[in-house]
DNA sequence: CAACTCAGGTCA
DNA sequence: GACCTGAGTTGG
């Protein structure tokens, strides 16, 4: 019977987002099933699309119907569920289906493409044959060839003589090792010794090895090692028939499962055993009930998470742990590999392409029933879910900024509701949103409000850098943060520095004429990098040498200002010179694995002073804390993003419990410019209910969320006038279809607006209940194709992190 | 997105 | 006639 497919194509674009009709060769009928990848023709193409639904009849259309090429993969790669998750997400994101289903795989299963030329004759000029050289192919894209061979090569196609090749090769790539198999009995290893010539020493040696090895198998790799013997004696020993060579798959284990020592279960204090029990019975009772689990730092929220997650295995089932990357540390890994052994399963940005494929692989083989991960980890190919667990709930880096632009808590909350199984949002500071649905009963809200070891938290002290400022040490370290600096080196303890370095950087600006080093493509100016001797930009990559004189009074007065860590590296030293210093920002943690060899080193006290961004704030826990410093409380306060309060607030928090957690006390200094602002003052005090309540006040009246949604629509193009008029007519209709209770902030030009010459203009519009608005809006995405000719891009976020 | 088609140009 | 360029169209 004849059969047909309904295909995804793999090109990202408003046109192409819906299927395509293909029909399932004769041979594959049967077979072939949706959430499978397969190579399809797309035009003179061939591109990799996504299988999503079989159709037994041959649908009635005027256009040719051509055949699935290839089918990537034995199995479906994508469950129903999954599938039918893409379809909510391209809907609630308005992103392109495409996109969504890329997303929700290991990045090594997406297609690698590229172009070939084949000759087809053999009657070419010398210039040609030149070209070519022995072969018949050659790789044929416009970055690799000179203008001239381009030139030559398109002739030769236009003239019949040579055909272009599209290849499509799937990146995923499991790495197999050869195993070493003897096939010989003692006896007939003796006999082949007497055969093989005496001097034939390697050979010898092989057949020793052999009689050794006995039964056993052993890797090709650790054979060479152990006997000496070159790959090609191996190669030989096959030839002649005395050992067997095998491929077999080897997962890349980014953690050696041999330094893994088992924990145990810690004992429970009340208000865990209470959250533990109300969890355990929504699991047991298989309902779709989202907690917020709100806990101080130090309450033992963890400890809960891996109570539910045994609940869940008890119970037969799979359970899946959401982390912010940043806290993705090592310490909290072992701690759930400490627990659950080689059931977890660990995903996050550090490990390599390969890497994440192989743990993508064992979580869909069901060799994983427990998935830790960062964000893209809640698409985890699980099955039989019995407990979703989101720890920080608050942090932003849930929340994509690329397309899909999907809040990894929406989608967690969808798996919850297909699997039937509880969702478990953990805090110390829920994000308002959430808060206010456990006030509502949305949620349900649970509370640790004592920490553990008993302990007060520390005591946090502001130091008003007005009054400071005059007779402050150094531009970024006031007095007061010196001695308390001095104390505890002095006593042999640790401290933490942090720079709230969100909408700051160390730019140039000349003292004579006020000139500002700016990008040449982009509206910012240039970061200055003491590492590379170089001007940076941070939004397109473009680097020139710092600047010795001004280029536009030619003053040499030209100097750096701001505040980057380097510079307070440096200010330290000066005031501190026998003090060790470890720096942890963006250009010290590049490389892979550097932030937890930094944190190790730190951990090791190889270091007095830790000093570092926001990214220091979480997860890292070292008892010779005793003095965590903010040097710069609220640059983030003054810029212009309703949730600005919300994030000091949580930021100030979660540092200060950084200090003290072991037995000795900890204290905690911010340096301030607005001592009596609430968030720095509630902070303070660690009084997050106290602060809910001041914050939601300030929602309530502005019309923020969560009293509102927020939709952003922002639109881009190289022309300014075009952007400006296109975003303005896109306000003019939205009037249209609004009704009186929405608001639309703007259009306005966003405040970086030029990036690589791109201008940028938005909108906001804040609403409560609008029947029309997601039909609007999907509309007017379909409508923004035309614009794409006029180089317009047009892209809509709903619930945007911030507006700026 | 990438490739094609078509219209209108340039150049020897 | 051969080739380039830009705008517009199309993909099953």
């Amino acid at each position: 019977m004849q059969q047909f497919a309904e295909v995804i194509v793999d090109v990202p674009t408003q046109q192409t987002d819906q299927p395509y009709t293909y029909e399932i060769p004769p041979d594959l009928v049967g077979q072939i099933q949706p959430g499978m990848r397969v190579i399809v023709p797309f035009g003179t193409r061939r591109v990799l699309g996504f299988l999503v639904r079989v159709i037994e009849h041959k649908p009635d259309v005027s256009f040719e119907i051509k055949p699935i090429e290839e089918v990537l993969d034995l199995a479906p790669v994508l469950s129903d569920e999954l599938l039918q998750l893409s379809d909510w997400l391209a809907k609630w994101t308005f992103s392109f289906k495409i996109s969504c289903l890329q997303a929700m795989l290991p990045a090594a299963m997406r297609a690698s493409y590229g172009k070939k030329i084949r000759l087809t004759t053999t009657e070419v000029s010398a210039d040609v044959k030149l070209l070519f050289g022995e072969k018949q192919e050659l790789p044929f894209d416009t970055k690799n060839l000179s203008a001239r061979a381009f030139r030559t090569l398109s002739k030769l196609n236009r003239e019949n003589k040579a055909e272009i090749v599209y290849e499509v090769r799937d990146r995923a790539q499991s790495k197999s090792i050869t195993m070493i198999t003897g096939l010989l009995t003692p006896a007939q290893i003796t006999q082949e010794k007497a055969k093989t010539r005496i001097n034939a020493l390697r050979l010898q040696q092989l057949l020793d090895f052999l009689l050794d090895l006995g039964s056993a198998r052993l890797s090709q790799k650790d054979a060479e090692v152990q006997t000496g013997l070159a790959a090609s004696v191996f190669t030989q020993g096959q030839k002649k028939g005395w050992l067997k060579k095998s491929q077999v798959e080897e997962y890349r284990d980014p953690y050696s499962t041999a330094e893994i020592s088992k924990t145990e279960p810690q004992k429970l204090k009340p208000a865990q055993t209470k959250a533990v029990a109300e969890i355990e019975t929504e699991i047991k009772k298989q309902s779709e009930q989202v907690f917020l689990l709100q806990g101080v730092t130090g309450s033992g929220k963890t400890e809960v998470y891996l109570y539910a997650i045994a609940c869940a295995l008890a119970q037969k089932k799979t359970a899946l742990m959401l982390v912010p990357e940043i806290s993705l540390t090592p310490q909290m890994v072992h701690r759930v590999r400490g627990r659950f052994g080689s059931n977890v399963a660990v995903l996050h940005s550090g490990l390599s392409e390969g890497e994440k494929y192989d743990e993508w692989r064992r979580i869909e083989r069901k060799e994983a029933t427990v998935v830790v991960g960062a964000r893209s980890a809640v698409f985890a190919p699980l099955d039989n879910i019995g407990v979703i667990i989101m720890d920080e709930e608050h942090e932003t880096s849930y929340k994509q900024e690329s397309m899909p632009e999907y809040h990894a808590r929406d989608v967690a909350i969808k798996r919850g509701q297909w699997h039937h199984c509880p969702v478990v949002l953990g805090s110390a500071t829920p994000s308002l949103e959430s808060r206010a649905r456990a006030q509502k009963g949305v949620y349900r809200w649970l509370r640790l409000d004592e920490r553990i070891n008993g302990q007060p938290l520390p005591a946090v002290k502001l130091v008003n850098m007005q009054d400071e400022l005059k007779r402050a040490p150094a531009v970024d370290i006031s007095g007061p943060l010196l001695e308390a600096i001095k104390e505890r080196i002095a006593r042999n303890e640790q401290v933490v520095l942090m720079l709230n370095r969100r909408g700051y950087s160390s730019f140039i600006m000349c003292r004579e004429c006020g000139f500002v080093l700016k990008c040449p493509n982009c509206d910012i100016s240039l970061t200055m990098h003491m590492d590379s001797h170089s001007m940076k930009c941070h939004y397109c990559g473009h680097e020139e040498p710092i600047p010795n004189i001004c280029p536009s009074c030619h003053s040499k007065k030209i100097r750096y200002y701001g505040t980057g860590t380097e510079k307070v590296q440096q200010e330290l030293e000066k005031l501190l010179p026998d003090v060790s210093i470890l720096r942890m920002d963006v250009d010290t943690t590049k490389r892979k694995g550097a932030h937890s060899r930094l944190l190790q080193k730190f951990g090791a006290k190889e270091a007095n002073i830790l000093l570092g961004t926001q990214m220091i704030a979480k997860g890292l826990d070292f008892p010779d804390v005793t003095l965590v410093g903010v040097l710069n409380a609220d640059t983030a306060l003054s810029l212009p993003n309703f949730r600005s309060a919300e994030r000091t607030f949580q930021l100030l928090t979660q540092v200060s419990g950084r200090a003290g957690r072991a037995d000795k006390t900890g204290e905690v200094l911010i340096q301030t410019f607005n001592p009596e602002h609430y968030a720095i003052q509630l902070a303070k005090n660690q009084n997050y209910e106290q602060f809910f309540g001041m914050e939601m006040n300030m929602r309530h009246r502005g019309g923020y969320p969560p009293y509102f949604f927020t939709i952003q629509i922002v639109i881009n193009g190289t022309n300014e006038a075009e952007v400006a008029k296109k975003i303005f007519e896109v306000n003019g209709q939205l009037t249209q279809i609004l009704s009186q209770q929405a608001v639309v902030l703007g259009p306005t030009p966003k405040p970086i607006m030029r990036v690589n010459n791109r201008f940028y203009y938005q909108l906001v519009i804040k609403y409560k209940n609008e029947p029309k608005l997601d039909q609007f809006l999907k509309e007017l995405l379909q409508n923004s194709q035309q614009d794409m000719r006029r180089n317009l891009q047009l892209t809509i976020d709903r619930d945007p992190v911030d507006f700026i």
